[in-house]
DNA sequence: CCCGGAAAAT
DNA sequence: ATTTTCCGGG
């Protein structure tokens, strides 16, 4: 209700607000990390480093002075950020590189970004068919779409269940459903999807419904790689980017390098020229309408939303069937109505779904993570586990069950993501501040082996695969009849998908920002940066993240925004750091507007404000 | 340095 | 739920 209102383009609440956990919140440490990676300002202090999602702090005071201010605790040190981060394994959003100094790496294997948050794959087949080109095609059948009572399903564990919060289904579905394809499948996915555009269909989606739901048809390692190979092969494939080291290490250590690849192929030629435009402008009509070059736009979207952040491509996500989502056509807020199934039953998603659950999770399930030593003592008893089994642990599934997800679209990601018109995303209104970003992330489990690091294999999971699968929920709506208990499961059971091949990209950092254009937007405004010198400059922001944009447009519909906006960051009072120019308060010129709450939230982002 | 347990704080 | 503190042990 309260929020976007009746504008139309509803985005679920959840992204204005999640839940209101206390103290949940906060932006976390690993946002904060991510975000301090993305800006070159920071380059001294911490930046990417290996491959894959390997960083390195090389100031390790400084960052956690930064975090210590982002966070008003002056008291931080590197030890005790360091702590925070120590969490994040048993997370398994992070690893350390072993051998390597105040190195870590992101998993993103588990960690995807998903920004869009429409995208899920069942959306579009259905409501548009024919705009799904090929990928969606699926459609029809994989659809899957939220169960109605996701809860149990997430979380089988129990446990929590998330909150009531208010997730929209969308969220859940993407959490776990894209998510979780992602996280394994994902990337296979994702190249296998740019490959069938390119080549130009391949066997279609299929495979994706297949990966995700339980079929397993032919994506197995085998095939992926296979098409990797084509498609991947021309392209350069891989590449190894830098000697970093990550390997190095590994072979020092325990890493293993995954055998796909750490560099990834990505290529900035790879992708398509899609180039974003920074004005920009999905509005009206925009829309969906995709084509198969949209469909790889589309997937280029999330693909620099990745890189935005300067990470590995891994993390991509494809999914077959992107949906896009309209905002301003819908009309009524999901939330509330998101029953109404007028638009999305043709058509999108959305959100809504189906209000039958409008339940909220929480998407953030914190996965099992057992700990190594758990592993240990398991293994120390027991022997040694199976490799495989050593998910034994895990129940049945073992490997990945759990994910988790956040999410959270914004800012930079979303430079990608109009332009291609795909209106999606969530937009936060403001609010906070330190949100400032959010991106969804979601993190998908993985399972053990991810000490090691990647997941490489796993395929098998899926053998079983359980039947059913689940969530086509689709036709739902209001009556409901399918229902049936079944699907919850696969979730699970599934999304571990197989293992993911290598992908694309090299995670130079640099590099990629040849790719986009866009990025950057700095902030600059170092709280009080107390000695070192390297206050990061300024640099004029092109890009307009997403989250602006559409910030923009709701001012144009609804300034209301602004005033919060405005609110929010008026109580900065002390002009210390940020002052900066922010003023938003115009409320008319769009553009402008929109190019200082770009900037503004930028520099909001990291550093500070104060506290 | 790095690792985590534990307790407290948020 | 996550992060901050504190801390003993490699």
């Amino acid at each position: 209700m309260k929020t976007p209102g009746e504008t139309g383009f509803a985005f679920p609440e959840w992204a204005y607000k999640p839940e209101s956990s206390p103290g949940s919140r906060q932006i976390q440490l690993w946002h904060f990390i991510l975000e301090l990676l993305r800006k070159e300002e920071y380059h001294d202090v911490i930046a990417w480093q290996g491959d894959y999602g390997e960083f390195v702090i090389k100031d390790p005071d400084e960052v956690a002075r930064l975090w210590g201010a982002r966070k008003c605790k002056p008291q931080m040190n590197y030890d005790k950020l360091s702590r925070a981060l120590r969490y994040y394994y048993n997370k398994r959003i992070l690893h350390k590189t072993k051998g390597k100094r105040f190195t870590y790496k992101f998993n993103f294997n588990k960690l995807v970004l998903v920004n869009y948050p429409f995208i899920d794959m069942g959306s579009a087949g259905v409501g548009v068919p024919q705009s799904a080109p090929p990928v969606p095609t699926g459609a029809v059948s994989h659809f899957r779409f939220p169960p109605s009572t996701p809860s149990e399903v997430l979380s089988p564990s129990s446990e929590e269940l998330r909150s009531p919060g208010s997730f929209s289904s969308m969220a859940r579905r993407l959490a776990r459903g894209s998510v979780s394809d992602c996280s394994d499948g994902t990337s296979a996915n994702s190249e296998i999807d740019e490959g069938s555009l390119g080549v130009g269909t391949a066997e279609e989606r299929v495979p994706e419904r297949g990966f995700r739901s339980a079929v397993p048809p032919r994506l197995t390692h085998e095939a992926l790689y296979r098409m990797y190979g084509n498609h991947v092969g021309h392209r350069g494939h891989r590449a190894h980017p830098e000697p970093l080291s990550p390997f190095a290490s590994a072979g020092s250590g325990l890493l293993a390098p995954p055998p796909l690849s750490p560099a990834l192929p990505v290529t900035a030629g790879t992708h398509l020229p899609y180039t974003p435009s920074p004005t920009l402008s999905p509005m009206p009509g925009s829309i969906f309408s995709f084509s198969a070059e949209d469909m790889q736009r589309y997937l280029q979207a999330h693909t620099q939303s990745v890189y935005n952040y300067h990470l590995s491509p891994r993390a991509l996500f494809h999914y077959p069937n992107v949906v896009v989502p309209q905002p301003q056509r819908l009309e009524k807020p999901l939330q509330s109505t998101a029953e109404r199934p007028s638009v999305l039953t043709h058509s999108y998603p959305l959100a809504p779904a189906d209000d039958a659950h409008h339940t909220p999770f929480k998407f953030k399930l914190q996965p099992p993570p057992l700990g190594r030593k758990q592993q240990r003592e398991a293994q120390g008893h027991q022997g040694s586990l199976g490799s495989s089994s050593s998910s034994a642990l895990g129940s049945s599934l073992s490997f990945g069950s759990d994910l988790s997800s956040g999410i959270v679209s914004n800012s930079s990601s979303s430079g990608s993501l109009n332009s291609t018109g795909l209106p999606k995303i969530k937009v936060e209104p403001i609010s906070d501040i330190e949100s400032e970003e959010e991106v969804e992330v979601t993190d998908i489990s993985d399972d053990e082996g991810d000490e090691r690091d990647e997941e490489f294999f796993s395929a098998h999971r899926r053998d079983h695969h359980h039947h059913h699968h689940h969530h086509h929920i689709f036709g739902r709506q209001s009556n409901g009849i399918s229902a049936p208990p079944q699907y919850d499961d696969s979730e699970e059971d599934v999304f571990k998908a197989p293992a993911p091949p290598p992908l694309f990209g090299a995670p130079s950092s640099s590099s990629f920002r040849g790719t986009m254009p866009t990025v950057k937007s700095e902030p600059d405004t170092p709280p009080a940066s107390s000695g070192h010198g390297h206050t990061p400059l300024p640099s004029p922001s092109q890009c307009i993240p997403l989250k602006l944009r559409f910030k923009r447009r709701w001012d144009q519909e609804q300034h209301t925004e602004e005033a919060e906006d405005k609110k929010v960051r008026g109580d900065k009072k002390n002009g210390e750091s940020a002052g900066i120019e922010r003023e938003e308060s115009e409320s008319s010129a769009p553009h402008k507007l929109s190019a200082e709450l770009h900037r503004a939230a930028a520099q909001l982002s990291l550093e500070n404000k104060d506290c």
